[in-house]
DNA sequence: GGATTACCTGCAACATTGTTGCGATAATCT
DNA sequence: AGATTATCGCAACAATGTTGCAGGTAATCC
């Protein structure tokens, strides 16, 4: 199974990239570590698992030491309060960026996991909003949402009426 | 953390269920392990995880006993074909369903991971249907695809501005 | 129909990912 | 500064998924 690679994040306006700030306005503490997730994956291209955080606190573990335990509780935290997003993917890793940079639409290989962005025209933006009043109306907070497609990619499509694979 | 549930899925059109052909067709076996699957996920009302499965295989451990290991691997042979489909859940535990019985739209909490369906209308087909001419276009099998919107329900919505949760 | 080949199954051991409990520490409030 | 409460770190544990390998079963070839 080759490695999963979310695509780069094209975030469409400037961030709040003010930490302490926003974290105190989502009710957290502007702990160490909180801070420390948040700009690790502002820095990142890509969405962030939790054993990818682990290994680049490791790397200045004198001076930014992070349990694994702390970086679950912590990653649950943002998450719970929306300043984080958690894309589940079927490779079972959970992956992290700043809900800011979701990818709305995107098509996973169900084979290799591998996963290809796709463009967003006007017509699914009009979904999505149509989407988000639907959701407001029965109490569901709405942070985000996004459109994944599966199937296999062009690398790992099997014949359809082969004897074998 | 509550318990995560899947909603009932309405298939829209009968389900054609000789499974034997129908493995066949797709360049697998018609094996005794395979053809449990699908029964079973064909029998449920709900996406069912490999622990369930397992679950109603040791009941009737006697007539029909099964590895973990093959179940795993039976499931991944059904998702690589399409005949199944896998639900990633943000609950890390993967569930599973017959491709045909699969929700188009669902928002998910993110905190105790209920699963609530959405009216899926005309608009959202066509954006369905252009998205598959997209991935027909880069060479992508696009096997399904799955409208997910996430955030908090109701019981589990903090207070915005409060001092503490 | 028997040999060959590919697919499928089961067991054991292991790897990864996430969780619980609890005492210690640090951030925030007054 | 002192009280209060969120956050942190450690150890032990639990759940989920994987690899290797030996043997069994089904499909294909001659």
């Amino acid at each position: 199974m080759k490695p999963f690679q979310l695509p780069r994040a094209t975030p469409t306006a400037p961030i709040k990239t003010d930490w302490t700030e926003r974290l105190t306005e989502c009710g957290l503490n502007a702990s160490r570590v909180s801070v420390s997730v948040l700009q690790a994956l502002e820095r990142s291209d890509t969405a962030l698992s939790h054993a990818d955080l682990l290994r680049q606190f490791s790397a200045d573990q004198a001076t930014n030491p992070v349990d694994k335990v702390t970086l679950y509780r912590v990653l649950e935290r943002l998450c719970r309060v929306g300043l984080v997003q958690a894309a589940p993917t079927t490779n079972r890793a959970q992956r992290y960026l700043l809900a800011e940079r979701v990818q709305p639409c995107q098509f996973e290989c169900d084979v290799c996991h591998k996963a290809v962005s796709l463009a967003v025209n006007a017509e699914i933006s009009a979904v999505f909003d149509s989407l988000s009043e639907q959701l407001r109306a029965q109490g569901l907070t709405h942070l985000h949402m996004t459109l994944n497609a599966h199937g296999q990619c062009a690398q790992c499509k099997p014949e359809p009426h082969a004897k074998r694979l």
